[in-house]
DNA sequence: TGAAACAGTTGCAAAAATCAACTAATACAT
DNA sequence: ATGTATTAGTTGATTTTTGCAACTGTTTCA
């Protein structure tokens, strides 16, 4: 382990900033026009459902501020891609779901990250793949414990 | 595999603001009052000395306007963290070099980048790690086509 | 019962990114 | 060689995004 750790800064700045970009370039070419950061909302709201993260947790999963998200949120809403609907057993949360349209948009950006990954795994083998998945998640969720 | 797989944008989506915040954190810890995207700039200039990239490159590479990347310029300058000279091929092109202050700066954000990682990949054996970093590589050398 | 904590909301201020227009230099096609 | 297009850099104005602090309503807990 002590090995070959390198900086990872310049690879994942380079990494962080391409993937968005071409994702919102597909977006464009695909006439969806919302932002990579509120389709990320989205799926955070589809893959997370059994813990039902209110705005708060997205928040904290997107190391955004609460009011970044609220805003995004508001945006999705007033667009019916979601609905916010106060928990019956904690009223000062906002449980969210997703509507079918928001459903929808889920897939139409699972398709697009599918494009741009296949496209940037492109040479490489499943196992790798796999291992390259699994220490990303690994970092995740390091993050998460601030 | 074709179920519930989260897609990678998801990950990317919640580590992409979260890189730059732990890495600010450190700066602020040691007095560095820089911002990361400054020290990438840095960064870039040191690694990338072969291929002498021009303000023009560096905000391909970073995937941000040139304008923003000038600017940025502008303040290392100022700061005498890097030097601008008239490329005397080509009179359009500013060449850039690191002085010796920015030479520090960017071991400086090496170490806390190092810190950092080596934090987020605690936890992971070695040929997990090796692997990351050669789909990394192999992930870069694509985008890098575009 | 009252203090502290928490989710959400709002408006304002600060920071960052975008855009269009411009200069100066170079490349290139005719 | 001449003029057109392209390129790197620069600037200022504008817009977008973000962050902060204060506030509400609700819950927790001592």
């Amino acid at each position: 382990m002590k090995a070959e750790v390198r900086p990872l800064g310049m690879t994942i700045g380079s990494i962080r900033s391409a993937f968005p970009k071409m994702m919102a370039d597909l977006f464009k070419d695909k006439e969806i026009k919302y932002t990579f950061d509120q389709m990320v909302v989205l799926l955070i709201v589809r893959f997370c459902q059994k813990t039902s993260p209110v705005q708060q947790d997205i928040a904290e999963i997107m190391n955004k501020n609460k009011s970044v998200v609220l805003r995004m949120i508001d945006v999705l809403e007033q667009d019916g891609l979601l609905m916010r609907s106060t928990d019956p057993n904690d009223r000062r949360r906002n449980i969210i779901t997703l509507t079918k349209k928001g459903y929808e948009y889920t897939e139409l950006t699972i398709a697009c990250d599918h494009e741009v990954t296949v496209n940037l795994m492109e040479g490489l083998n499943e196992s790798d793949v796999k291992t390259f998945f699994k220490v990303f998640d690994h970092i995740q969720s390091k993050m998460g414990v601030k």
